[in-house]
DNA sequence: GTCTATAATACGATAGAC
DNA sequence: GTCTATCGTATTATAGAC
C-alpha cells in the first residue's frame, strides 16, 4: 500500500498530466496544478524541485502507461496486422479528446521543440516507444528492411489526421482517415 | 510612402511574427517583441492595446502573404497538377525552418486550440486559405465532388510529415514524404 | 505622437514555523 | 513531513511627462 506521501506525489503527477494536455505545458501554472491536485501552495516543492521536474515525472508516467498498453497488445493480439490496426483504433476511440486537445505526444513535443530543446528530447521518447513497437510489427508483417520507414509514415499519417481533425473540429475526417489507414495496412499485408 | 508610425507598427508585427513562430505565442513576451522590434518599452500599447491584438495583426499579415503567394501561383502556373506540386514544394524548400520550429500554421493553431479557442479560430483562417485554394485545384484536376476531402487529406499528410520530421530532426523523411505526395498527386491526375 | 516610469498582477521558487 | 507566508522576478498593462 502506497504511503500518503506517495499518493500525494501521484496526485500531483495526475493533475499535471491532465493540465499539460488540456492547457499546454507553458500555460499551466503551479497554481493550476496545486488546485487541481488539492495540495497546499508551496508544498509542491517538497515533491518536485521545479516545473521541469514535474514535466519529467509526467513524461515518465506516460511512458509507463504506453509501455503497459503495448505489452498488453502484444499479449492479447497475435497477428501483426491486427496489432497495427489496434494502434489505428486508439485514434478513433480517442476522438473527443483529440478534437479538444490534439495528440498528447504531438502537441507536447511540438510545443517544447519551439525553444525548450532539452525537454523536447524527453517528450520525443514517447514517440520512440510507439515507433519501435510499430517497427517490430512491420518487420513481422514481412517488411524487415522498410520497417522503420513504414512506422514513421504511419506515425506521420496519424499526426496529420489529428491536427486537421482538430483544426476543423471534424470527427468524420478522423474516422475516414483511420479507415483509409486500415486499408493501407491491409494492402501492405496482402503484398508482403 | 508609409509614415513613421506605420513603419513602426509594421516592425512590431514583423518581430512578433518571427517570435511567435520560433518561440510560440504564449512564451513570447512583450519584452521579447519590443527588443526585437527596437521599440521603447511601453510604447507598444500605442499601436496595440493587448497581446491578442498583436496576434490578430500577425495573423492578418500572414493571411496577406499567403493570399499573395497563391495568387502568384495562379498567375504563373497553369496546370492544376503543377500547382498542387508547387504547394508540396514549399514544404521541401522550407525544410530548415520546419525542422526548427514546425509548421507556422499548424503549431500556432494547435497551441491556441488548447485553451484560447477564440484565437484558434483566427489561426484556422490560415488553413482555410490553403484548403480552399487546394480544393479548387482538385476540382480542376477532375475531382469536383471530392475536392474538399482531397484538399483536407493533402493538408493532413503535410502536417504529419512536418511533425514527424521535426520530432526526429530528419530532413530525409520530409524529402521522401514530399516525393510520395507528388507520386500520389500524379496518380490522381492519371486516373482522373 | 513618443517615450519613461511604474503600476498591478501572476509567475516560479524559498524560508521557516509547526 | 506538512503547510503558511512570502520572496524576487517577469509578466501585461497604464499614467503621465515631454
Amino acid at each position: 500500500m502506497p504511503s500518503k506521501s506517495e499518493r500525494t506525489r501521484q496526485r500531483i503527477i495526475d493533475a499535471a498530466n491532465q493540465l499539460f494536455y488540456r492547457k499546454g505545458y507553458n500555460r499551466t501554472s503551479f497554481t493550476d496544478v496545486v488546485e487541481e491536485a488539492d495540495v497546499p501552495r508551496g508544498n509542491i516543492y517538497y515533491y518536485f524541485k521545479s516545473k521541469e521536474e514535474i514535466l519529467k515525472a509526467v513524461i515518465a508516467h506516460r511512458q509507463e502507461t504506453i509501455a503497459n498498453m503495448l505489452a498488453e497488445w502484444d499479449k492479447t493480439i497475435k497477428a501483426p496486422l491486427d496489432r497495427l490496426e489496434r494502434f489505428v483504433r486508439i485514434m478513433y476511440d480517442s476522438t473527443p479528446a483529440l478534437l479538444r486537445s490534439g495528440c498528447p505526444m504531438g502537441s507536447l513535443t511540438v510545443e517544447l521543440a519551439k525553444d525548450q530543446p532539452e525537454l523536447k528530447e524527453d517528450a520525443k521518447a514517447l514517440f520512440d516507444l510507439f515507433q519501435r513497437w510499430l517497427s517490430r510489427q512491420f518487420d513481422e508483417l514481412g517488411y524487415p528492411d522498410e520497417s522503420r520507414s513504414l512506422s514513421m509514415r504511419l506515425l506521420a499519417r496519424g499526426q496529420g489526421l489529428i491536427v486537421i481533425a482538430q483544426v476543423y473540429q471534424d470527427p468524420g475526417f478522423l474516422e475516414q482517415g483511420t479507415q483509409e489507414l486500415n486499408r493501407w495496412l491491409e494492402e501492405l499485408e496482402r503484398y508482403a
